[in-house]
DNA sequence: TCTGAAAATGAGACGAT
DNA sequence: ATCGTCTCATTTTCAGA
């Protein structure tokens, strides 16, 4: 991806209401180039939507914890991120490498939300949980580094 | 918080680019009220901002891991989070409680450039590291717990 | 706090270079 | 691929209930 279009996925990141004329005077083009770039960016799955970022405090969700889990019988079909996927304290699940198997973020309003949440999920997956509660968050989700542009591709050999 | 400024934080969360008229009809106040609400919702911090929501797929990060980290000499002042702010891979850094200091989420492009990631947040923080490599992401960063009406229509790639 | 309407701004489309 | 202009929707402000 060239310069331009970092620059501007890296500004909608920082601000997705940007308007295209600020956009347009960041990165040097007019509002039509870049009206048409970021049409093309959504096009191509780069940018694939926009959400508001908010304060998990104020919303009344203090708690954040990770909850590794395993199967507790590895002879099941696993299925879990579908099973889990109707609790809503559930921010994200990821697959992990390492003795377990998926890693959740999940996001309460206190301990006893907490507890409540993880026997849901041993009952609903059938699996074991190990949870690490998160004290503070020093930052999170910061705009990717689109810093350092991509090395030229070797000469074509087959020409 | 009360019922309607949950739906605007919920509505806006799926799409952050909704406009006051959509956002008005669905909460069922006029558009002026409910830009009044959603200005206030900013001020007070429970909106802190907008963002593109981006795949680190295309933007050739396709590689993400959480590394656990703890201090090679414990004795030493803890910190971190300062030491690795400036590595733009890191994209989100978490103290929590348990073995390990923190829980760093890490997004590159290759096994190569974890690897060299690593070296540089040993050496940055002077921390031992522990890393479990993301295999998929069934689903991450989903709206906080509140009815989520209709998420947003793809974008039209028949063009 | 909500409403409705006016004024300012931005989005989205078009044809031309 | 970019540009400038056009039209229409949206944002934003304001007086009044």
């Amino acid at each position: 991806m060239e310069e331009i279009d970092r620059a501007i996925v890296a500004a909608l990141t920082v601000d997705g209401r940007l308007s295209y004329t600020d956009l347009a005077e960041r990165v040097g083009l007019s509002v039509s180039a870049v009206h048409q770039r970021v049409r093309r960016l959504e096009q191509r799955g780069v940018i694939s939507g926009y959400t508001a970022r908010v304060s998990y405090e104020a919303l009344e969700l203090p708690l954040t914890a990770f909850v590794a889990i395993r199967p507790f019988d590895p002879s099941q079909p696993d299925d879990a991120p579908e099973r889990l996927a109707h609790l809503a304290e559930i921010d994200s699940c990821y697959s992990v490498a390492g003795e377990d198997f998926y890693l959740l973020l999940v996001r309460v309003a206190s301990p006893a939300d907490l507890e409540r949440l993880l026997q849901e999920i041993r009952t609903a997956a059938n699996v074991t949980t190990r949870t690490t509660v998160v004290l503070s968050t020093p930052y999170e989700n910061r705009p990717p580094g689109l810093s350092a542009p991509k090395p030229p591709d070797p000469p074509d050999l087959a020409s």
